[in-house]
DNA sequence: GCTGTATTTGAATGAGCGCTCAAAAAAGGA
DNA sequence: TCCTTTTTTGAGCGCTCATTCAAATACAGC
């Protein structure tokens, strides 16, 4: 019938979250992007729509990458408490620098600084995302009480919340310039944070 | 003898702070400036230089104000952790939605996470200011330990660190679209993280 | 080896960018 | 009042931005 596709555009979405999560959404240009992609400006229009378009293509497959990560961790623990320590000790591993990562800071954060002003569907886009890895922690640590990890008053929305408020701490403190040693003595320091909350038999 | 300057230079990098705290760097035009600022192009570049030279005035300005209302605060509590915790408990009721300010997350980590992959001058400044609150807070908290306020094994610099890391996180967590209680609670868990570092006596 | 169709190409588009500079305007001293 | 000096003005510079589209290209079915 006709000509195929020269390229994979999975492929190419993940040169696009390299790239945009190094750079960030309005110091990328579509010269870059064309680079970075190996496609020409035409076939980036035909296949993501515009600059905008890939960006949230990109951003939706970062997450989703983001959101298996915590899963796959936590699978690897008896205990969830434990799990989501080991989770912000490895956060701080990997985002410490020397790091080979396009940025240490989170590009989904990076975008909610860089665009929450403008009220478009991106800044939608980056609120939902956001509220979904603040419901799946709640998930996690009600699942955690009602195991008995956790004292009963627990709130765990709210413990959710300063969760993902450690997250975003750390990974925009690793953005500095800072050695890895201190890096992850926060990391540290943050995992323990989670200690009050433990129930003790 | 000659013509006197029709515009106050505070003021003009007063409103220049607005703007580029509440867009960014990359997002703010000179237009935009021009604007703000109610001068032209040529009164802008004979002040100020260039858009760098005056995004970088504006940055210092806004980290000097800063630096400033650490300094106030602190000067009204006679136990420094308890002026501390309030510290965080204003910044969230500062930064909490429906606050009148540019933006709620902090200018200098919206500028770490927007230029830090740049190797200019501007990472050196944003970092340098970092470095400087990070030394002053260290500062702080030894003082209190010699006071006794916490336990004499409390690695000062290293407190400091994760105290850095949660106001980061606070401000960052409060441009999401969420409730002021929210804020408001998340301040008041950030200044209880204290509690387990203080010397009861 | 055609033929038809989907994809790729890259020059060109208008808009907007940061920035310049010659001319106009304004203030103080003579 | 006029002259000197400094500041302000704003049209316009070269460039890059995101985007378009007609032409060239490559594949699948016959």
């Amino acid at each position: 019938m006709a000509r195929t596709p020269r390229f994979d555009r999975q492929i190419a979405l993940d040169h696009a979250v390299a790239l945009f999560w190094e750079k960030g959404y309005h110091a990328t240009s579509m010269k870059q992007i064309e680079q970075a992609l190996d496609m020409r400006p035409g076939s980036i229009y035909a296949t993501f729509g515009s600059k905008d378009g890939l960006f949230a293509e990109a951003l939706a497959r970062y997450a989703e990458r983001g959101g298996k990560e915590l899963a796959d961790h936590l699978a690897g623990y008896d205990a969830i408490i434990d799990g989501l320590q080991d989770y912000l000790r490895n956060i701080a591993a990997a985002c410490a620098p020397g790091a080979t990562v396009p940025s240490r800071a989170c590009m989904v954060v990076k975008t909610l600084l860089e665009t929450s002003h403008t009220d478009g569907p991106l800044g939608d886009q980056v609120n939902g995302i956001l509220a979904a890895i603040e419901t799946r922690l709640a998930e996690v640590l009600t699942t955690a009480k009602a195991r008995g990890e956790l004292k009963p008053d627990t709130d765990c929305p709210r413990l959710a919340r300063l969760l993902q408020a450690q997250i975003i701490g750390l990974r925009s403190f690793a953005q500095r310039d800072v050695t890895a040693a201190h890096v992850r003595q926060l990391g540290e320091d943050m995992a323990l944070l989670l200690e009050p909350y433990r129930l003790h038999h």
